[in-house]
DNA sequence: AATGAATGAGAGTTCATTCAT
DNA sequence: GATGAATGAACTCTCATTCAT
């Protein structure tokens, strides 16, 4: 078996590993085992049990990046590209959920991801995000006194938070062979955030600026008419 | 040493070590070491360090919800609500960076929380926010199209993103000893959160729906306007 | 088991089985056999296994230095007392020869030893040598013209290259059972030390002052003496 | 490349990394990265680990050899051969200090030494010393009385302990890239070896043995006299 | 002659947990 | 109520050595 066979190998294996049980609960031995090699083996690729789930995790990220760029490109318009990317910031969810419970339980925050390139390649991704928000202010589609950091941590916090419920249920079908189904929406969720974050969810009619004025131009508008409905009426 | 101080003192110390260190890293013994008593005495009170580490963090919810039904009756209107709410979280966060980080990275999604009593209470706590979006929906204050989960995920989400760099300078500040400062403005980001939730980021003036609604209308009354006034010629 | 009775268990165990197979040889789970522990028990009392070996070999200098400064006391003269110190260690040599083949090979030179408690120890042990060769120099017993510093490397080198043998041998004996037998002449190796570094090894009639002089002083007393008696014989 | 480049090659990097490291610090992996080959060609050349440390040192005695016998033949009279090959082995310990100190905690005592190539390469090495002092002793110009084993042992012990800080400190210049400077003294620590090796530190005119001898024999020589004196008064 | 993938045995160390006192 | 000695199972990581290619 040739080096890059032998390395695909143990990602697969580490992969899916580190999702069932998480890094401290995660054995080398059992990834090893997974594959019919011994740990020594493991070792013989990566320096450390931590080196292998960066390296899962960034293996990973180069999957995600595939088509960003072109797929962006074939879209208008602020709105229209930023629902794309919560589109397919849901749709990665949703298909490894348990890569993004490994990235955020696991890595985010520890002080070895600081520095290290899949930090660099989560920075990456986060960039498509932050580059459409400032497109958008740019162009003035979108407001300028919003925190751009403010904005991609909703649309992340949003995603991660709503998928909780999916991706442990993702965990637990794992766990107990797949009898367990579970599904995630991901276009009702993408429209709807890309709704809220769009339009908020005050009703129009009611304190919205553009509505008040709205409101006031009608009544503008129909003082000014009953006026020369009382004019010609009294012409008459 | 009474049965309760002995508790209060073992949870004192569980919240620290479990904080600084994360679950996995902390050995029941360092913890027993901090208020100078053998690992033993620690099992006297609680079963296993799992069962520690939820008392800990049950512990910390009891605490929090102190106030939360008088302060928001103080106030009026779904959007100030909404405001109080987001902001207390934010200062929970602020106060208990290292706590919020045990929730998310030790018990949220692990097989042991589902049912369990922090369960519970981490359910009541969001609920007054869910509360408040119903009551918002409800009283026309708020759209009724978007999902109550969904906006309660966006606004525990974004908290939570917005807040892990602030989070981790926490931790690293007391790994130093305190030598690094960390702020969190909790003001200025409740305010934009909900700003943002409430109103959208689209910029009303320029070819928003809304304004879009106010072109027509106005188009609208005029065209009824100048039917009138063509028809009051006529009769004249 | 009390807890010193178990360090001292320990730390017997393990100078045995430092001693048979020198530091890195030996596995810890050997020495907590040998007292029949898990090896987790030897971790309680021991830090590290090299914190272990430390710890051995300064139980032994305590051993050592017992009534080195009384028995100093009963001696007069530099060089008897250099005699004694050469003798002592020598004994120490040939009870603990194992011991002593750990500390040089094992501990001497290695990062961790500058600074412990064993080299404090080591110092306070030479400095008895050093401290008589002072004397002897300040008495003007001994010449001033020669490094203490490396009469002491003379004096524990020597003893050390030439035990050589007896240690090499000892540590065979150890491992077939005890049926070689071996043996160590300390006296007269004591003896023959110290007559080599105060007298040298030059042949008094050759170039020694003392013998010169001795000599020609001996001729001119011959001399007068005979020419006393031819006088007298004169005389008669 | 040609077999006896390879095993140079492989004797080269491994003297680097054994005396860098030790004998049990040191990877087989390291040797064969340090010259860019993998392990299995370690392994085509030498049998094991050990057979390669006891190779690399017999490779050294063969250059040590070298003009040994030539220099003494230049050099009339026991102390001063002495003194040169005290000097010439301080050389040696000043130019590879790091191999001295591979020769003596690696192979010196354990049970593959005795009897195998590099232990025959050491005593012919010591023989030069032993014959000197054979011949000091036949020609008269050295006591007889002192075993030519612990006179061996002496030079060597006392060049060893003496070397050793300048062995350390060579091995911790090796670590931090030379940027420590060490030296080692060898003209003044050959001549004071020899000096008191061949003279002793006793002074020869206060109270030493020699000179109390010496009076004692004057005394017997002058009573002897003044009985001879009286005699012949009395015959008068 | 050289490769390099693979082994397998073992080492030090850690710790949640137990239980007799 | 508290102790503290002891367990035992695990885990990460290391490496000399082998062998088919």
């Amino acid at each position: 078996m040739t080096r890059d066979e032998r390395v695909a190998d143990i990602l697969h294996a580490a992969r899916d590993v580190f999702c069932e049980k998480g890094y401290e609960q995660t054995a080398v031995s059992e990834i090893a085992a997974r594959i019919g090699v011994v740990e020594g083996t493991v070792y013989k690729y990566f320096a450390t049990k931590r080196e292998l789930l960066l390296k899962v995790l960034e293996h990973w990220y180069e999957e995600m990046f595939g088509d960003y760029v072109r797929d962006l490109a074939a879209v208008k318009g602020a709105r229209a590209r930023l629902h794309l990317l919560v589109w397919r910031h849901l749709r990665s969810v949703r298909d490894y959920p348990l890569l993004c419970r490994l990235m955020f339980r696991e890595v985010h925050g520890e002080s070895d991801y600081r520095g290290s390139g899949l930090h660099a390649m989560n920075r990456q991704y986060t960039k498509f995000l932050v580059d459409v928000i400032d497109e958008g202010r740019a162009s003035g589609e979108f407001r300028g006194d919003v925190s751009t950091a403010l904005l991609r941590d909703m649309v992340y916090g949003a995603t991660e938070h709503h998928s909780w419920n999916y991706i442990h249920k993702s965990a637990a079908a794992l766990a107990d062979g797949g009898r367990t189904r579970v599904t995630l929406d991901i276009d009702a969720i993408a429209e709807q955030i890309t709704s809220i974050l769009c339009d908020g969810i005050r009703r129009p009619d009611t304190g919205s600026d553009g509505m008040q004025r709205l409101s006031e131009l009608a009544a503008r508008l129909e003082s000014q008419f009953e006026k020369r409905v009382s004019r010609n009426r009294s012409k008459a």
